[in-house]
Parts: structure tokens; C-alpha cells; sequence
RNA sequence: GCCGCGGUAGUAUAGCCCGGUCAAGUAUGCGGGCCUUUCGAGCCCGUGACCCGGGUUCAAAUCCCGGCCGCGGCACCA
């Protein structure tokens, strides 16, 4: 074929061929693309992803994650991370998710042009606040949450006292709340709305109010400040100051946009365009934060990364690459449903991407000895580590002249009949002579692969006795775990601690911790 | 209960804005076959969906109305 001209190969291919070439094309086409952003223009698109760093992010936070950083990146734009830790009371951050988070982040590929501690910026907040009263769009209410809620509910909130005070007095309640006359629940700041607005949680939200972070710090700055912006105020004035053009976010927000379009309109701001999507839920996996914690607590887990998590994390130690997870969510899209994503299906996209890069190795479940007299001479065998990617190098196994001997699965010996064809893969054919429970016996049949092809024998894997490493599997189903014990060939021993390795005939797993000196491998099942 | 959003195969998604080319595309799953020194990969064939009911129209997955179902919100959480 190569000796052809490439005109006569390109005819050859056109004439025979063309469906390869037609499906290429296809491929191409095909390939995801996200629907244009409203209003997105070139170089001038800046969306942000803002968790709250109270605990580590899982695939559903990822959503919003990767397509604003992706949206950004096809606009030429920029991506902002900032961090919403705003209550230190009910949803205390943790100082340890901040780092978390990014190193979170960074695995998936995700490069932040600027990163904002909303915790670090009060005094910004501070100053809007002002600003907004002196606009008349905030006033201070004093009284008891009941009574308001008393006139909002019964649509007389123009009537409401504290609304209707002076700015003047606005200030000066505003400046004692800072001050610190106000303990906590004595004292908010409310944005001013449509007070008969069909939703009564949009009519005259909070914008601030006191948490006692004498009683709760905050891991960041202590009890520095204890007049706090809720999300709605701190989020609404970052995305104007930042220069957001592009809100994407889970549609538990949808309210939260009418709600800060509301100050918006005080400030005379412009509101960034948003999309609304649904929530994203990988089947079989426990994906809820406070759940989570609430397990961890219980103990009987590897931790915030323990791979039946639905944590990124946990995805990333059960040995999903972080394109698997890109490209999910890049199918997933933008659609405002909410998606139900089984592992089959992620696992099938990560099995395409690791499936070339993945070593074989050998092992064992169950292992039961086979014995083989009559090998006719010793041979080195040299084992590729992937049959078709040969960068992968390759590693050899001694065989001995006489009797050599083998583990083999329990699953394999179980369907091993007296008298029949067994090639060891890569090595040789054997004639079972007798099965029992714990032994094989075999004697040497061929080396070729012809003639197990001919005797129509299975093929199956095997580990050299005396040359093994131990290995334990962690095999999720669910939320238990189930731990499988097996032995595995030598050069095992010297697999890295995360990568993702393929077990023959057994599936694809991640390497979690290895001993070389005791001769020990733990690794995680990933998928089949 | 009130406010809002949405309903395409088992799952996910394309198409819906700008009705016909859609007896609906793709991926994954499932069934079968080929290939292969793996029960992996690759290749081929098959399977299977427009929530329901009206209306508009020559023509509706696409537009309109009603119903049903699902989801979200109704915090001094984010």
C-alpha cells in the first residue's frame, strides 16, 4: 500500500473506501461543539465560576465549572474563580476547601485568569451598600423578622415602617450597624422591590445582616467583621464589578436573578446574561454535600476522596480521567432539565480515552496453582505492556525448561475440563490432565498460537509462581466496598500510585498505593 | 399552597427560535456478527423516543390552549 503514489492511494480510498472517508468527515462535524452564547462577542465574554468553599466540589459543581471556563476560552475571554464564603454561621467555609477546590480545578484542566475571596473584599460591599442607600434602594429594618414578615404577607408593605424612613436615617442606622449596636438578629439591611411582587421572596430581600463571629469565626478573617452580605448581595455586586457578562449557573439561582435584578436597577448596573440549567446527578453515587459529611462523619470511608463519592476527588481516585468528565459535561450542555448520568455511560467515555494509554498487567483473582511438566525449554518471554501502543515498553517473564509453575484464576480453573486446550496468553499451550479445588495439573502442548487457535482453546491470563505481588482491589458498588485479594505479576510493583492501568480480562483500574519492598499493590476498580 | 422552569429511545443529547428536507440524527446501553495472543479496543448489522388531548395549517417534535408529570424556589444558605 505504501508503495502506491499518495494520488493512487487517494483514489484507491475514494473508490473502495469512501464510507471511511465519509465517517471521518462526520466525526469531525460532529464533534460537540456549545451552543453560542446570547450576546457573546469575542475578547469580550468574562464568565466566573463561585462555590462555596465549605467543602470540596463533586460533578455537579463541575457543570458550572467547565462551561464557563469553556465558554470563556471560545470567546477569547476571561474566567474569574471566586470564592462565596460569606456565612460563617450555617454554612461555615472550611479552610482547607480553598486549596481543595483549586487543586480540584487544575486536575480537570480549568486555568483561572483571576481569583476574588469575597471573605477579603467587605469593605467593597460596604462601600455599594452605602452607595445603594443613598439611592434610597436599602433601608435598615430593626424589627423583629415577624413583623415584617407580617406586612409582606399581607401585601401592605408600603406600609412598613423602617421602609419608609429618610436616607438620612438610613445612614446613621447603617453606621451603627457597623459599629456594632446591633447583635445578631437585631438588625438587616433590605434591598428595596416590587413589595407585591407574586413571589414574596423576592419583595424586599436581605442584602445584609449580623452574624456573631465572635461565637462562629470565619476561618479567614475571624471575627473581623460581623456585618455580612448574603449570596445574593455579594455575588449580584462581584459579577458588576468583575465585569461579568455571563452568569452560568444551576437553576436553583432563577430566583436569585429576579431578586438581584432588583439592586441592579438601584444602581443603574447592567444585569449579565444568564443561563439556567438543571441539575446534574451521577446515577448511584452520593453527590449531596451535607450527605457526604454526614458519611464522613460516620467513618467507614477512605475519606473526601473515597471513590464512591461523586466528589471530583472521588471520580479522580477511582480513576476517571478529567477528559472523561469534560467531555460528559460538554454533552450534558446547557439544557434546563435536569440529567441523570449513569457511570455505564461515563465509564464508556473514559474507557475511549484510557484505553491507549493504559498498561496491561496480570493478575489473578482466587488464584489457583497450575503445574506444567514437559515445557521443552526455558524461555524468556518479553511481554509487551499494550498490544498496539509499543511506547508503552514491555517487560519479561522467565519460564523454566521442566516443570513450570502458575497461578490462574479460580474463575478460569473452574471452567478448565480434563483434556482439553488452554494457551496461556503470550506463552504457550498446555493439556489439562486434572482439576481439582486448589491445583491444576497440565502438561506442555505447544508454543504456538496457531494451534491454539486450532484446538479452538480459550486463552487466559496467568501470574509466574514465586514472581508475584500482592494485590488487594477496592471494587464501589454502591456505597459498599467490596475488597477482592489476588496476585498480580512482578513488574506491577513498579506501576505509579495513580496511574490507571488495565487488568487483563478483568477491567481497568487505578493504582491507589503501592509497596514495592512488601511487594504489595492496592488498587481501585474503575470499570470493566 | 404560592411563584418559576421544563418534558425527544434505558440514559444523555441534536432538531424546536426561522413548521415541510424528521416514518427523527448522534453517543452510550442492549442483541447479533467480524476482527483480535484480553471478556479491552476497533469494525459491521440490529434494537429502541417526539408526555397526553385539543386547536392553527395543505403540512407540527417544531406554533397556540388545556391537562398530566418532573424539577427548582418560597432563608438574616450559597
Amino acid at each position: 500500500m505504501n508503495r502506491l503514489t499518495l494520488e493512487e492511494q487517494k483514489r484507491l480510498l475514494e473508490e473502495r473506501y469512501s464510507w471511511v472517508l465519509e465517517k471521518a468527515k462526520k466525526r469531525q462535524v460532529e464533534e460537540k461543539r456549545l451552543p453560542p452564547l446570547p450576546g457573546g462577542e469575542e475578547g469580550k465574554v468574562v464568565t466566573r465560576f463561585a462555590p462555596n468553599p465549605d467543602f470540596v466540589i463533586h460533578l455537579g459543581n463541575a457543570r458550572p465549572a467547565i462551561l464557563s471556563h469553556e465558554y470563556a476560552r471560545m470567546y477569547k475571554g476571561r474566567f474569574i474563580l471566586r470564592f462565596e464564603d460569606t456565612d460563617p454561621r450555617t454554612k461555615r467555609p472550611l479552610a482547607e476547601a480553598y486549596s481543595l477546590i483549586k487543586e480540584d480545578l487544575r486536575w480537570l484542566g480549568i486555568r483561572w485568569d483571576e481569583e476574588y475571596i469575597q471573605s477579603l473584599r467587605m469593605p467593597i460591599y460596604y462601600d455599594i451598600a452605602r452607595r445603594l442607600i443613598e439611592r434610597g434602594g436599602a433601608y435598615v429594618d430593626d424589627r423583629p423578622v415577624e413583623e415584617f414578615r407580617r406586612y409582606r404577607d399581607e401585601g401592605r408593605l408600603e406600609e412598613y415602617p423602617p421602609r419608609r424612613r429618610s436616607i438620612e436615617e438610613n445612614l446613621e442606622l447603617w453606621d451603627k450597624m457597623l459599629e456594632g449596636h446591633f447583635g445578631e438578629g437585631e438588625a438587616v439591611l433590605r434591598v428595596k422591590t416590587d413589595p407585591r411582587h407574586p413571589d414574596p421572596s423576592v419583595r424586599d430581600w436581605v442584602a445584609f445582616r449580623i452574624i456573631d463571629t465572635g461565637r462562629s469565626p470565619h476561618p479567614l478573617v475571624g471575627d473581623r467583621y460581623t456585618v455580612w452580605p448574603t449570596y445574593n448581595f455579594a455575588a449580584a455586586v462581584d459579577d458588576h464589578l468583575l465585569g461579568v457578562t455571563h452568569i452560568l449557573r444551576a437553576k436553583e439561582h432563577m430566583q436569585n436573578t429576579v431578586k438581584q435584578s432588583f439592586l441592579y436597577k438601584h444602581m443603574g448596573w447592567k444585569y449579565p446574561h444568564v443561563i439556567h440549567f438543571g441539575r446534574l446527578k451521577l446515577e448511584g453515587f452520593v453527590m449531596s454535600k451535607s450527605a457526604l459529611k454526614k458519611l464522613l462523619e460516620e467513618g467507614i470511608f477512605l475519606g473526601i476522596d473515597d471513590p464512591r463519592f461523586g466528589t471530583i476527588a472521588g471520580l479522580r481516585r477511582r480513576g476517571i480521567d478529567p477528559e472523561a468528565i469534560r467531555r460528559v459535561i460538554l454533552d450534558v450542555g446547557v439544557k434546563g432539565t435536569d440529567a441523570s448520568i449513569s457511570y455505564a455511560n461515563l465509564a464508556a467515555v473514559n474507557r475511549s480515552i484510557v484505553d491507549p494509554k493504559a498498561r496491561r498487567f496480570m493478575v489473578v483473582f482466587e488464584p489457583v496453582e497450575l503445574v506444567v511438566r514437559g515445557v521443552p525449554e526455558a524461555r524468556r518471554l518479553t511481554i509487551p505492556f499494550h498490544p498496539e501502543n509499543r511506547s508503552l515498553g514491555e517487560r519479561s517473564i522467565e519460564v523454566p525448561k521442566g516443570e513450570a509453575r502458575f497461578y490462574i484464576s479460580g474463575r478460569d480453573a473452574a471452567a478448565l475440563r480434563e483434556g482439553g486446550i488452554v494457551r496461556l496468553v503470550e506463552a504457550f499451550n498446555v493439556k489439562v490432565e486434572r482439576v481439582s479445588p486448589r491445583r491444576v495439573e497440565a502438561v506442555f502442548h505447544s508454543w504456538g498460537l496457531e494451534e491454539a487457535r486450532k484446538a479452538k482453546a480459550p486463552i487466559i491470563h496467568w501470574v509466574p509462581a514465586g514472581q508475584v505481588v500482592e494485590v488487594t482491589v477496592y471494587k464501589p458498588e454502591g456505597l459498599k466496598l467490596r475488597i477482592l485479594h489476588g496476585l498480580g505479576e512482578r513488574a506491577l510493583a513498579d506501576a505509579r500510585r495513580g496511574e490507571i492501568v488495565q487488568f487483563l480480562r478483568e477491567g481497568f483500574y487505578r493504582i491507589d498505593a503501592v509497596s514495592r519492598e512488601q511487594g504489595e499493590v492496592v488498587a481501585i476498580h474503575a470499570h470493566d
